[in-house]
DNA sequence: ATGGTAGAAGATCTA
């Protein structure tokens, strides 16, 4: 068995007793983290390792950064999303983990608002470049995780005002359109096979910090794990883990996470 | 009342 979570911090430093508490409480396998917020150098490495988890780092000053956390062995596959030489911003790394028995990226795709804009331009260029790069992955075959923080909302259910955020670059036909042209080449959204009937806005991982989203329930569904078939094949579970949104000084995410009998 | 919150950087931008 092996349990992969994504979660994006808002900052690792900021966010590293949080981490730390949570890592320690649900012990999962693999932690795709998502806005480090810190150069490589600033990442707290050590801390890590004295919880047992080794990291691969691609950080960038200020904004963005994202990383694999393991406890397994891992080895980096891509540090950048093909497609363009000229992009700086810290947002994929992609690993074999445990010595091929799955392949798992932590990417951190664009906001892009305002829209439409030139942010929004470079989402939409951003999610080509996975759709293409998404598709050389599945002709390999393997078990592969695709998870993190996609800045998209699949569809008007994975939003608590749907009319709020008709034009929102998270619900913008284009940004839909585009996850939907990655998801029909075969990739399954597992945490969207499960049914959202349960307690109000269990099925999100995204509350702002503002207007007592939290409090309201008012989230988003954001955050997604895109399973290749045999990796979903060998799909246990999936789970939303909403309690370190109520700790102190929380992430405006929370953690997501799967199982795969692998 | 053109706001509200959080983080990093640095006197603003991003989300």
């Amino acid at each position: 068995m092996l349990t992969v979570a994504t979660w994006n911090l808002n900052s690792i430093n900021a966010r590293l007793p949080v981490l730390l508490k949570w890592l320690a409480d649900a012990s999962p396998d693999v932690v795709l983290l998502q806005e480090l917020k810190c150069q490589s150098d600033g990442f707290p490495e050590e801390q890590l390792k004295a919880s047992g988890y080794r990291a691969e780092v691609v950080g960038q000053k200020s904004y963005n950064g994202v990383a694999i956390l393991s406890r397994l062995p891992v080895e980096v596959s891509q540090r950048h999303l093909p497609g363009d030489d000229g992009d700086e911003q810290a947002r994929y790394l992609e690993a074999v983990v445990a010595g091929g028995r799955v392949r798992i990226a932590s990417l951190y795709l664009p906001n892009g608002n305002p829209a439409p804009g030139d942010k929004f331009d470079y989402k939409l260029a951003w999610m080509e470049r996975l759709r293409l790069h998404s598709k050389d992955l599945l002709a390999l075959q393997e078990p592969i995780v695709l998870g993190g923080d996609y800045n998209i909302c699949p569809s008007d259910a994975d939003v608590y005002n749907p009319a709020l955020f008709k034009d929102d670059a998270l619900c913008r036909p284009d940004s839909r359109g585009k996850f939907r042209e990655i998801l029909h080449q075969g990739w399954i959204d597992a945490l969207g096979l499960t049914p959202s009937g349960g307690e109000k806005g269990s099925h999100y991982t995204y509350f702002d910090y503002q207007a007592r989203a939290w409090e309201m329930r008012n989230g988003l569904r954001i955050d997604h794990f895109l399973l290749s078939p045999r990796a979903a094949d060998a799909l246990v579970s999936t789970s939303i883990d909403q309690r370190p949104r109520a700790w102190d000084r929380p992430s405006d995410h929370v953690p997501a996470l799967c199982t795969l009998d692998i």
